[in-house]
DNA sequence: ACCGCCGGGTGCC
DNA sequence: ACCGCCGGGTGCC
């Protein structure tokens, strides 16, 4: 997460004043004191235009005029009330009519025509926002007064005076003295006095002190008193854990709720708004829903499945058997199927959590390719998910893209034939509008695609298997469309993609013509751009119920929270122009008043803990200890030998770089060395790639060039170095090499050749670079080269000693303790394998280069606990995803340092997670004198670097430099 | 609306 | 009086 300032916006507000420091608004209370901030994404990829011109409005001016026509018209305001202002150019009388209306929407009056004439012009050229309060009069009959705010882009400014003025109209001055009262700012526009409030004093917070501000938002939620705790229905197999019963114990609370929305109370036989001053005679709807933001791990998925079982049909739980019907079908028997013709995927049995399927195609890919062979469909079977592609659906045999998931008995996965079941019966032609008369208790989820076989998994795991339940997942080129049938079932599952492609599809989304029983937005910042087409996909479902799930309920700017409260329809917040001036413009001009309605907003609809959170004084998650050693080895004096002369003669070359102030321009070939040390540090056999350094310049052929070029970027990227693109500063995205042999990522490069031609230039080493001589990695992977070694004769190392003494001693303590022995170099780890051998273990194997079916199967095999499954997994450091769960060891074995400390603290999360019911010991083995150690230190570095500073996330590319020739110098002793 | 405005009734003091 | 003034009717846009 990263935080910036905006310096200008900021300056811009708290040059020019704004409507609502008044004691006369104490609710809208403007300290003259108080430091302002912005969040503000700095992340470029999706800036939403509109907001952002939002943010760059200046004040105007203000003005009095006049609400009228207000006997005609139910919308009730109170004194000190904000108003909006919309254009009816339709109106019969007055094509200039401008409507008042309240917060609610209603309409209040008009207003007066000499005024509305003057301001339509402006209105409908969007030259000024302009925005209304009601300072007082409110109870009139007739019309009432209006205090108006006119913001807008500066140039604008004179076009809108001189417009006024043609009509006889002035704008109010906006006091710029610091602290002038009130009474002396009365506005002299001839409309009336207008009234404004004192400026206050620009005090920029630190990055610090904002990141601070910002968290406290969602971290004062943990403190909740929401203790109350609920048992799920007897459906539920797994057992919650305290905080989940809490959590389903809020979040059913809040589905049930006859109770008022948050804010809103009765008084004097009207319906109040504590947080807009704003009343109705209706009575508001409740919000039956929220936002879950509990921290990744502590069960969201799990949580939301008791919810719906729970709270499954009027508030009753889900009752164990329902009516017989069954689907006949045959049983699936291709447990793992090919993803996308490449790919299996079939996700571990009997654990919570999936593996990852890091080949998945990603969610943009999907939607860009809406091409139906893309897509896939998901099938449960037995607890198991099978991928199907749908590439081969024309065939007979594989025709199984469109499925009721029966839950009955262990999730059994009966198949409906298309073309028999769905095209025979009616169910295609009524495939119009779903039956409104029958209340539906279907619960939509939505969710990207990458969880989607997460979701089946957990439903699969968590809901007892004679409970009979249908799951449809609403996926791949052949799903069925039919809302009638798709509301006769209890939950859908789909991913945004589908939801957005069948939105922009005419007439052709039923999830958009369903009345939802619960719809539930799993990763709901998918919807954080308010512009996006999948926000507006997802704005249009209707539900009674509606949840966000999340672990990052605010990413980077407030902005981000407008889309999940909009649909959350949390009233008045919908209507961007609320959202603005309730709360997004006094919390970005540092209004206290805003921070506290903010926080009392979110805190009425969130519930948040975090891995840290206590219930009754004992964490949420009680993982075991984890304890990190170092064991350092001294390399023989044969490996030393070695070690020193290929130190000593890299040491004179790169000195000879830095003489010349070309290290970066040699800088695969710096890698390159280091990672030969790395690797002699591991074992002296591991093989250097091949590749020996040379000048790229001085290659013959453009081929040569070519070949030379792949291999140093494939060295670049195999040397476990978690390379940075210098210009994102993230991992690599579809690394490309340029000729001066700098790694980016592919759409960084392009972006900075775009603009910067037609000169671009390297932004490391300032060579000429253009879009087309960057060369991508080659799809076939690095590894498989291991195999060619055995001819080699075996020899042990210092390391593998060491490791292999550790792992004796270890199962002579204990043999059923189980290890992760993690290399970033795979060829060290079949090195490994053979003395594991000769000692009799029991290992697995799990690195990036083995497909998905057969990680899978190396995960479950080690997960198992059953006697003679293996005790060792030999795991390559970045290999599998987040998702990774290895908590069946409770041992790691880092056999070489990582240059980034958080992939060593990711990789240790794969075991020490929910799960874990051992104290987890790490033992990092590190050389003596040697680049490890250097290492060590670049990690230490990096640590404080990721605690102490945020606004660090932009170095430029000098600095990126500096920070690397650095690193360079301290691994190699210069 | 205890207003403004309209338009009909009316017309010395 | 092609005015002023009176008082009733009336009333958003």
């Amino acid at each position: 997460m990263s935080w910036k300032f905006k310096r200008d916006s900021v300056w811009k507000y708290s040059q020019s004043a704004q409507y609502g420091a008044h004691e006369n608004i104490p609710r809208l209370s403007y300290p003259p004191f108080f430091p302002r901030f912005e969040f503000q994404d700095i992340i470029p990829p999706d800036d939403f235009q509109t907001s952002d011109e939002e943010l760059d409005l200046v004040l105007f001016g203000t003005m009095r005029g006049q609400v009228v026509g207000i006997r005609y018209y139910t919308g009730v305001v109170n004194n000190n009330e904000m108003v909006a202002l919309e254009r009816e150019p339709n109106n019969p009388y007055d094509k200039n009519a401008i409507k008042v209306n309240n917060v609610n929407g209603n309409q209040v009056g008009h207003l007066k025509r000499d005024l509305a004439a003057a301001l339509a012009y402006i209105m409908d050229n969007k030259l000024a926002q302009v925005e209304g309060v009601v300072p007082f009069g409110a109870s009139n009959t007739f019309t009432m007064p209006l205090h108006m705010t006119f913001w807008g882009k500066e140039e604008n400014r004179e076009v809108v005076l001189d417009h006024l003025k043609k009509h006889g109209f002035k704008l109010g001055p906006t006091p710029k003295t610091v602290g002038s009262s009130l009474e002396n700012t009365w506005g002299s526009g001839r409309a009336g006095p207008s009234y404004s409030r004192p400026v206050h004093v620009a005090v920029q917070m630190t990055t610090e002190q904002l990141k601070t501000e910002f968290d406290k938002l969602f971290e004062d939620l943990k403190e909740d008193d929401r203790t109350i705790e609920m048992e799920p229905a007897e459906a539920v197999e797994t057992p919650l854990l305290p905080h989940q019963k809490q959590a389903l114990a809020w979040m059913i609370a809040r589905e049930n709720s006859k109770e008022l929305p948050p804010f809103w109370e009765l008084r004097n036989d009207l319906y109040y708004n504590t947080i807009t001053n704003f009343s109705v005679k209706e009575r508001p709807e409740n919000v039956h829903g929220g936002i879950l933001a509990d921290d990744m791990g502590l069960g969201k998925t799990l949580t939301a499945i008791a919810v719906i079982l729970t709270n499954f049909d009027d508030g009753r739980p889900l009752l164990g058997k329902r009516g017989k019907e069954s689907h006949p079908g045959k049983e699936y028997k291709d447990e793992t199927v090919k993803l996308r013709g490449s790919n299996t995927n079939k996700t571990t049995d009997g654990h919570s959590e999936p593996s990852a399927c890091s080949e998945e195609p990603s969610i943009s890919d999907v939607s860009e390719k809406s091409n139906v062979s893309d897509l896939f469909s998901f099938f449960s079977k037995r607890r198991k998910i099978s991928v199907q592609s749908t590439e081969s659906s024309e065939s007979e045999e594989i025709e199984t893209s469109k499925l009721s998931q029966k839950m009955k008995g262990k999730l059994k996965n009966t198949q409906l034939d298309t073309k028999s079941k769905v095209k025979g019966t009616s169910v295609m032609e009524s495939s119009k509008k779903c039956d409104t008369g029958e209340r539906t208790r279907t619960t939509l989820i939505i969710c990207p695609l990458s969880v989607l076989s997460n979701w089946i998994d957990q439903i699969g795991q968590h809901i007892k298997s004679e409970v009979d339940l249908n799951l449809y997942v609403y996926y791949g080129p052949d799903r069925i469309r039919d809302s009638t049938w798709l509301s006769k079932q209890d939950i859908i599952l789909t991913t945004y993609n589908i939801l957005t492609h069948d939105y922009g599809t005419k007439d052709n989304s039923p999830l958009h013509s369903i009345k939802w029983l619960r719809v539930i937005l799993d990763e709901g910042h998918a919807i954080r751009n308010p512009n996006a087409q999948q926000t507006k996909a997802v704005l249009e479902l209707e539900a009674e119920r509606r949840w966000v799930l999340t672990g990052t309920p605010i990413q980077n700017s407030l902005k981000d929270l407008w889309s999940l409260l909009s649909f959350l329809k949390l009233k008045p917040f919908t209507d961007r122009e609320w959202w603005h001036r309730i709360i997004q413009r006094p919390v970005t001009t540092g209004d206290e008043g805003g921070l506290r309605r903010l926080q009392s907003l979110i805190k009425s609809i969130t519930l948040r803990r975090t891995k840290t959170s206590k219930i009754k004084g004992k964490p949420v998650l009680e993982l075991p200890e984890r304890k990190v050693f170092i064991q350092h080895i001294t390399l023989s004096v044969e490996e030393r030998k070695i070690y020193q002369s290929v130190k000593n003669e890299g040491k004179a070359t790169i000195a000879r770089y830095f003489t010349e102030g070309t290290v970066l321009a040699h800088y695969a070939d710096v890698l390159g060395l280091l990672l030969r040390l790395r690797q002699i540090c591991c074992h002296v056999h591991l093989p250097t790639n091949g590749t020996s350094s040379s000048d790229p310049s001085r290659s013959d052929t453009p081929e040569e060039l070519r070949k030379m070029l792949v291999t140093k970027m494939k060295l670049i990227l195999s040397s476990g170095s978690d390379e940075e693109c210098s210009i994102c500063l993230d991992s690599l995205t579809f690394p490309v090499i340029t000729h001066c042999a700098h790694v980016f990522c592919k759409p960084c490069i392009c972006q900075v050749i775009q603009r910067e031609q037609p000169h671009a230039k390297c932004p490391l080493c300032r060579s000429n670079i253009h879009g087309h001589n960057l060369l991508e990695c080659p799809p076939e992977e690095l590894a498989c080269d291991s195999d060619n070694k055995s001819d080699m004769e075996w020899t042990s190392s210092s390391k593998i000693n060491a490791l292999m003494n550790a792992l004796i001693e270890l199962r002579t303590k204990d043999p059923n303790i189980k290890s992760l022995v993690v290399s970033q170099f795979t060829t060290f780890l079949s090195l490994i394998e053979t003395p594991l051998k000769a000692s009799g273990f029991v290992f697995t194997r799990l690195d990036g280069s083995m497909a998905q079916k057969k990680r899978v199967e190396s995960i479950q095999c080690f997960q198992n606990t059953d006697a003679g499954s293996p005790t060792i997994m030999l795991l390559s450091l970045k290999a599998g995803g987040v998702g990774l769960n290895l908590c069946a060891a409770s041992r790691v074995f880092l056999m070489d340092p990582a240059w980034n400390p958080a992939a060593e603290d990711q990789c240790f999360d794969r075991c020490h997670r929910l799960g874990q019911k051992q104290e987890v010991i790490i033992t990092k083995f590190i050389v003596k004198d040697s680049v490890e150690e250097n290492m060590l230190k670049i990690q230490n570095m990096k640590r404080e670097l990721a605690a102490g500073a945020f606004g660090t996330k932009k170095t430029d590319a000098d600095e990126m430099k500096q920070a690397k020739i650095n690193e360079i110098r301290t691994l190699i002793d210069l």
